[in-house]
DNA sequence: CGACTGATTGACTGCCCTCAAATAGGGTGG
DNA sequence: CCACCCTATTTGAGGGCAGTCAATCAGTCG
């Protein structure tokens, strides 16, 4: 990573950085690794042994994991800037929590345990900034849990939906473009791909929706914001 | 807090002061406030600013929040020595995830988020023990994601109280004792009062547990870790 | 133009919820 | 010690949401 600097990031969301100097924020991105994965390639997998943390350098990605049943499940969605397999930072070794998938071809950067750990120690702001993308993977887990309990199929795919448009949604005319398939947005609303597609047929003859092969136009977002029921959310 | 020190805790689970000298730990301790709730009280409020850190000191208590349609939702319990209210860590003030309620009446430590923020600073070890503390709760919160997804209301309120039995059980002749009614348990597991009652009938029919107001006592926890299906769970 | 993967649609099933009403503990005060 | 009350718990009947299974249809890519 040598002459990486954090400005080529763009408009990426480099919170883990927050409250760092760019010298420092460089010196600690040198220390990386970046690396290549082919969409569908598995970055961490659950179970295996926590030895390095990466970040979402280019690509899409997204924590999943399968239940003893085969079920697939998908929790959050990575994207560049992002940081993933943090269990590494923990002082006892441990282990991933969850697969971290590819979604599209990906280049991410990695740092060994024992290199992040002792840059950890020299910049506590890294153990802070995790801290702080603790608490918003849990509060998306209460949301998560919340919709799990007490929301319907419907309710719980619309706002799927909604979360989507919003991380990687692209504005187009005629609405925001997801380019995700239906297997993929019933494992995230945690219903079967039949139940998502007849859903989403309903909502095609709405005219809310279009859809194509891999893809979903949200005509308007705001409605699925109505459709989840999100306003009765507590913390969104 | 002047004068108590860490040997007061006897068997006490201290992760959170894990490799720290005992007289650092005094001196964390000698920070924060002792505090009463009586039972039932909450502690913490989901949505309110996270101003205090706490440490279960007596008692105990557990994380619940309540869905849009007022059910309500009980998460991990807390026990002496574990603390609660993270949130107030983080660099950025942010909010409490879910109540912490007191279910026995309690003894509480108090730190202000100030206070604990400048103590974090000086003694990072605190930081790093969070983040193993997030790891534990993640592990939980894929388990239990698992666990609504995949499992019956049966397998769900063995795991329940297979998991009540290792926390708050009470050995007794004849197996393990866990005081909780049957709201409790059917909250812990997301069913209704309604479906945990017949279970826990069936249950008692075939002698695995046998049931009091308020009480259960499991026969044999062995029993419900077959039952809940935990043999084929990833992390248990 | 085939072949493969993604998506659709219908018929049926079942788990668990809902609602209503009855029953039983366990503490309290007379 | 017993009657009473409040709360926890039980039990039955019925219904609905979404899952399962099977078969067909449609897009894309070689």
């Amino acid at each position: 990573m040598g002459g990486m600097n954090a400005l080529k990031f763009g408009t990426a969301n480099l919170e883990w950085f927050l409250g760092l100097e760019p010298p420092e924020i460089d010196l600690i991105l040198a220390a990386a690794k970046l690396r290549r994965f082919p969409a569908g390639s598995v970055m961490t997998l659950q179970g295996d042994p926590a030895d390095r943390l990466m970040m979402m350098w280019t690509g899409r990605a997204h924590y999943s994991f399968e239940t003893p049943n085969g079920e697939k499940v998908i929790l959050m969605w990575i994207r560049p800037g992002e940081v993933f397999g943090a269990s590494a930072l923990a002082s006892r070794p441990s282990t991933y929590l969850t697969n971290t998938q590819a979604v599209r071809d990906s280049t991410v950067l990695v740092w060994e345990r024992s290199e992040i750990r002792s840059l950890a120690k020299r910049f506590p702001q890294l153990l802070e900034n995790t801290i702080l993308i603790a608490v918003d993977y849990f509060s998306w887990y209460v949301t998560t849990h919340t919709a799990l309990v007490s929301k319907t199929a419907e309710e719980r795919l619309a706002q799927v939906l909604f979360g989507l448009a919003k991380s990687i949604g692209q504005k187009l005319s005629g609405g925001i473009e997801i380019d995700v398939t239906n297997e993929e947005v019933a494992n995230s609303a945690n219903i079967t791909p039949y139940t998502a597609s007849r859903i989403l047929s309903k909502w095609q003859h709405q005219n809310v929706i279009r859809k194509g092969r891999g893809k979903i136009l949200l005509r308007s977002p705001e409605r699925f914001f109505l459709r989840a029921d999100l306003s009765r959310q507590v913390s969104p």
